[in-house]
DNA sequence: TTCAACCACTT
DNA sequence: ACCCTTGGTTGAA
C-alpha cells in the first residue's frame, strides 16, 4: 500500500463502486477503482415498504436494504424510512425506477442525485479537490482532501489540452459547412485535410497516444467533431481512443431544447469521455462569459462533474449545491418529480406577480446623478432574513413575521439555502476586493474575475428556484417573502435618501439613482451608504457617479418613461447602456456601432449641457452612417440580423421575418430546433429576407428597412432632448436649407432641441398601457416581479 | 384603420 | 431543469 498526493479530475460508476481518475502534480493519470454503495430511502405504510423488500429480494437485485431513521427538512424531525442501497451503482437509476413504479404512493428521498455527486459528497471531496488517497495497487483504501471548495487562490493540476475546430471562418458545420480539422496541442498545429479521412482517423489517434491530453477543447465536437471521428473510426476499422479508459465507449446524449430564463435554449447533442473531458465552446451554458476557470469553480463548489457543469445552466449548480448541503446535514433530498409547470390561473397570477419594487423614472436628462446599487440583493436577503422553504410559515417557534405578508419565519435555525448561500456571498465578496486590490498585470486576476462572475451565475438563478415549481427545495411562499423584504429594504433606503436631502430619480429592484443639486457640493456617498447598511442590514454600493443620464420615453406613451431603457456616462467617461438597441441581440452590428458611437461621442459631455454641445458631432456622425447605408455600400455582414427560434419552423402561425428565414432553411434540408440562432439579411422586393448560409456573390441589402433600424437606434439617443421623428429625420436626411449644405453642423449655439430636464417631474396620473396580462392598477410605483442581477 | 395575437427581447 | 414585462410586427376584421 502507498499513498498518492494529486487532484480528482474524473468520477464515474463502474463496478461495484466507483471509478476515480486523479492527476499528480507531475501531470501524471491515475486510473483507481473504490468500492461504493449509494442508497435511496422510501417513506410510508410499513405494509408497503415489507413488500417493496419482498420485491427486490424476489427479483435478486443487489441491494441491501434496512430500516432506519433520517430528518425530513419540512417536518424538522426523525421519520423511519426503508434505505435501500445499491451494491451496483450503475444500476440505481433503473432500480428507483422499478420500485417507484411498483409503489408510487410511498415518498422517496435521494433517489435522484447524480452518482459522481453522491460519492464525493460521502468521501468528504470534490472535483480538483487535492486529496491524499492511500492505496492497494488500483484500489482506494482511504481518500482525503486537502482543500476546501472555499479556497480562494487553490491551486489546479497541469492539464494537457487538445484543441479541436474547423478550418475556415466560423460556421454551424450543422448548417452544411464543412472543413478541414485543426488540431492544437503545446503549441503545434496539426491540419487534416477533410478529404483525407483515413489519414485524419490514423493521426488523431497517434496525437491522442503520443501527446494524451487530459482535456479536448473543441468547437462544434459536440454535433460535428467528435460523432464525425466515431463514424470515421468505424468506417475505416480503426480504433480511436478519445477515452482514456479503454473499457467505456464515448457517451452520447441527444440534443434537447429546454426553457430557461424565460427564453428556449437549444442544447445540442453532447459526447462525453470518461478518464478524459471534452468541452464544447458551442454547446456551453454561459460559458463564454466565465471560461474554464468559471466551470472548474462551480464544478468544486457543487460537487457536479466538469464536462457536466459546461453544459448546463448554472439553476443545476445551485440545486446541487442545496443537495450538498442536506446530505452534509443528513436531511432527506427530496425525489425532484418532473411535473409540467401547470398554466397559473389569473387570480393565481396576481398574488404571485408582486415582484420587485419599480419606480417611473423620471424621463429626459439629468446631471449630478449618483446610482446606488445593493450587492446580490435577492441571495443576501435570503441569507440575512433566514429565507429558505422550510423556515418560512414554520411553527417550531414564534419567528419574526414578514412584512406585508405577516407570514413568520422560523429565527432559531438556519435554513438550508442561506445556509448554502452565507458561503458563496462570502466567497464572492472576497474574489471582489482582491479583483479590486490587484495590479492589473497580475497573472491571478483573469481567474478571479471569471470566478467571480461564475458565482453571480449561481446567485442569480437561486432566487428564480425559489419560485419554482420544479425545484427540489422551491417553494412559492418563500419566493414571496424574498420580494416582500426586496420591496420593504428599497423603501426603507428610499427614505434614508430622501432625508438627506437627495431627490430620487429613479428605483429598480436593486438600484436607486438618486439626485442633489451641485450647489451644496459634492454629497459624502460613503457616509450614506454606511448609514443604508446599518439601517437594512445589506451591503450597497455606489455604482458611479453620471456626468449626464438620459431615461428614455415610451415609445407607445412618450410621456412617461420606461423603467430599463437608459444611458448615461460616468465621471470617469466610461458609459452604462440599459434596454436600447445596442444592447439588443438582434441590432445588426452596424447600427449598434452608429448607437454607440454617437454614445461616445455625446461621453465627452462633462454635464447636460455638455451633452447637449456634443450633439451636433453626435448627429454629423449619425448622418454620415446613414447616408453610407442609404447609398447602398456598406458591407453585408454588418448588417446581419440574428434571431433566436422559439418553436419549429412549421409551428409559425405568423409570417414573421424569422419565419420566413426558418422556412427558407428548413426548404434546404437544414434541420433547426427551438433555440437555435439563424443569422439573416434583410433584402429588397416580396422575400423580405435572406438565410445568411443562402447569400452568395454580392447580394443588395434592403436600404429602407434598414434605414427605418437606424432612425429608431438614433431616435432613442435623441429622444432626452425632445427630438421627434421628423426633426430627426430633417437633420440626419434634410438635404438643405436647415443648417446649410448637406452634412453641414448646426452652428454652435443653436437651439437643437429642449432638454426634458426642465419640465420636471412627469404627471403622475398619466397612464402607460396597462399590462396585457391583467388590467392592473398602476401608480408611480409599479410593482412588478424582476429578477435580480447583482451589481457585477 | 384598428386591434388582438404573436414573437423576440431585456433585466 | 428560472420568474415575467415591454415593444414591435403581422394579418384579420
Amino acid at each position: 500500500m502507498n499513498t498518492l498526493f494529486g487532484w480528482l479530475f474524473d468520477v464515474y460508476p463502474s463496478g461495484d463502486g466507483m471509478t476515480v481518475w486523479v492527476i499528480d502534480p507531475d501531470g501524471q493519470s491515475h486510473h483507481l477503482h473504490d468500492t461504493f454503495t449509494p442508497t435511496f430511502y422510501a417513506h410510508g405504510p410499513r405494509q408497503e415498504l415489507r413488500s417493496v423488500c419482498q420485491m427486490l429480494r424476489n427479483r435478486g437485485a443487489p441491494v441491501t436494504l434496512r430500516r432506519t431513521e433520517r430528518i425530513d427538512l419540512f417536518l424538522d424531525r426523525h421519520i423511519e424510512v426503508l434505505e435501500i442501497g445499491v451494491r451496483i451503482p450503475d444500476l440505481l437509476p433503473r432500480l428507483f425506477r422499478q420500485v417507484a413504479d411498483f409503489r408510487p404512493n410511498l415518498t422517496y428521498y435521494d433517489a435522484d442525485i447524480s452518482l459522481p455527486q453522491r460519492y464525493v459528497l460521502r468521501r468528504g471531496i470534490f472535483p480538483l479537490a487535492y486529496c491524499s488517497i492511500d492505496r492497494d495497487g488500483r484500489h482506494i483504501q482511504r481518500i482525503e482532501a486537502l482543500d476546501s471548495p472555499w479556497e480562494i487562490d487553490y491551486p489546479l493540476p497541469p492539464l494537457r489540452t487538445m484543441n479541436l475546430r474547423l478550418s475556415g471562418e466560423m460556421q454551424n458545420p450543422g448548417r452544411g459547412y464543412r472543413g478541414d480539422l485543426l488540431v492544437e496541442i503545446e503549441g503545434n498545429t496539426f491540419h487534416f485535410p477533410r478529404a483525407h479521412s483515413r489519414r485524419l482517423v490514423l493521426g488523431i489517434r497517434h496525437l491522442l497516444e503520443h501527446y494524451d491530453p487530459d482535456v479536448l477543447i473543441s468547437t462544434y465536437g459536440d454535433n460535428y467533431i467528435l460523432p464525425r471521428l466515431l463514424e470515421l473510426s468505424r468506417h475505416y476499422g480503426i480504433p480511436l481512443p478519445l477515452n482514456r479508459d479503454r473499457g467505456k465507449s464515448v457517451l452520447r446524449k441527444s440534443a434537447s431544447s429546454y426553457s430557461s430564463y424565460g427564453r428556449v435554449v437549444f442544447r445540442n447533442e453532447q459526447h462525453l469521455l470518461f478518464g478524459r473531458w471534452h468541452l464544447d465552446r458551442q454547446n456551453a451554458f454561459l460559458a463564454n462569459d466565465y471560461g474554464v476557470d468559471g466551470i472548474l469553480e462551480i464544478a468544486r463548489l457543487s460537487g457536479l462533474p466538469p464536462q457536466t457543469v459546461a453544459r448546463v445552466s448554472t439553476g443545476t449548480g445551485i440545486s446541487a449545491m442545496q443537495v450538498a448541503t442536506a446530505l452534509r446535514r443528513g436531511v432527506l433530498v427530496p425525489w425532484q418529480k418532473r411535473q409540467p409547470e401547470t398554466l397559473k390561473s389569473g387570480l393565481d397570477l396576481l398574488v404571485a406577480d408582486k415582484g420587485g419594487l419599480v419606480y417611473t423614472p423620471i424621463a429626459g436628462l439629468h446631471e449630478h446623478v449618483a446610482e446606488l446599487d445593493f450587492t446580490a440583493m435577492y441571495p443576501s436577503i435570503m441569507v440575512h432574513f433566514n429565507i429558505s422553504p422550510e423556515t418560512v410559515g414554520a411553527k417550531c417557534c414564534e419567528g419574526e413575521p414578514i412584512p406585508e405578508l405577516g407570514t413568520p419565519i422560523c429565527r432559531h435555525r438556519q435554513g438550508l439555502v442561506p445556509e448554502t448561500l452565507e458561503p458563496l456571498l462570502e466567497k464572492r465578496s472576497r474574489y471582489k476586493a482582491l479583483i479590486r486590490e490587484l495590479p492589473e498585470d497580475d497573472p491571478r486576476l483573469e481567474a478571479y474575475r471569471r470566478r467571480y462572475s461564475a458565482h453571480k451565475w449561481l446567485l442569480v438563478t437561486c432566487f428564480g428556484y425559489l419560485g419554482y415549481k420544479n425545484a427540489r427545495f422551491g417553494r412559492i411562499e418563500a419566493h414571496e417573502a424574498v420580494n416582500a423584504y426586496g420591496r420593504e429594504v428599497l423603501l426603507r433606503t428610499k427614505e434614508i435618501v430622501e432625508e438627506r436631502g437627495f431627490r430620487v430619480l429613479h428605483l429598480y429592484v436593486d438600484g436607486l439613482w438618486i439626485h442633489k443639486p451641485e450647489a451644496s457640493g459634492r454629497p459624502d456617498y460613503d457616509s450614506l451608504l454606511n448609514e443604508i447598511h446599518a439601517e437594512t442590514g445589506l451591503h450597497i454600493g455606489l455604482e458611479g457617479v453620471y456626468r449626464w443620464l438620459a431615461f428614455l420615453p415610451s415609445r407607445t406613451e412618450p410621456r412617461v418613461a420606461v423603467a430599463n431603457r437608459y444611458f448615461g456616462a460616468f465621471e470617469d467617461g466610461s458609459l452604462k447602456v440599459r434596454g436600447i438597441e445596442a444592447r439588443r441581440r438582434d441590432t445588426p452590428r452596424y447600427i449598434k456601432e452608429t448607437q454607440l458611437g454617437m454614445l461616445e461621442i455625446l461621453s465627452r459631455g462633462r454635464d447636460a449641457a455638455g451633452f447637449c454641445a456634443a450633439l451636433p458631432e453626435a448627429i454629423a456622425f449619425a448622418r454620415q452612417r446613414l447616408l453610407s447605408l442609404q447609398a447602398g455600400v456598406v458591407q453585408a455582414d454588418q448588417l446581419v440580423i440574428t434571431h433566436r427560434l422559439s418553436r419549429r419552423p412549421e409551428e409559425y402561425t405568423v409570417r414573421t421575418v424569422a419565419a420566413r428565414v426558418a422556412h427558407q432553411l428548413a426548404a434546404t434540408g437544414v434541420e433547426l430546433h427551438p433555440g437555435e440562432r439563424m443569422n439573416f439579411l434583410l433584402v429588397p422586393g416580396p422575400e423580405k429576407a435572406r438565410a445568411w448560409e443562402l447569400l452568395e456573390g454580392r447580394v443588395p441589402y434592403d436600404r429602407e428597412a434598414y434605414s427605418k433600424l437606424m432612425l429608431r437606434a438614433v431616435e432613442s439617443i435623441l429622444a432626452p432632448v425632445g427630438a421627434d421623428r421628423s426633426t430627426i429625420e430633417m437633420w440626419l436626411l434634410g438635404n438643405a436649407g436647415y443648417w446649410g449644405p448637406p452634412g453641414a453642423l448646426p452652428p454652435p449655439g443653436v437651439d437643437i432641441g429642449t432638454p426634458l430636464l426642465a419640465r420636471g417631474r412627469v404627471p403622475s396620473q398619466v397612464g402607460i398601457r396597462a399590462p396585457s396580462a391583467l388590467n392592473r392598477q398602476w401608480s408611480d410605483l409599479v410593482l412588478r416581479r424582476e429578477a435580480l442581477l447583482p451589481a457585477a
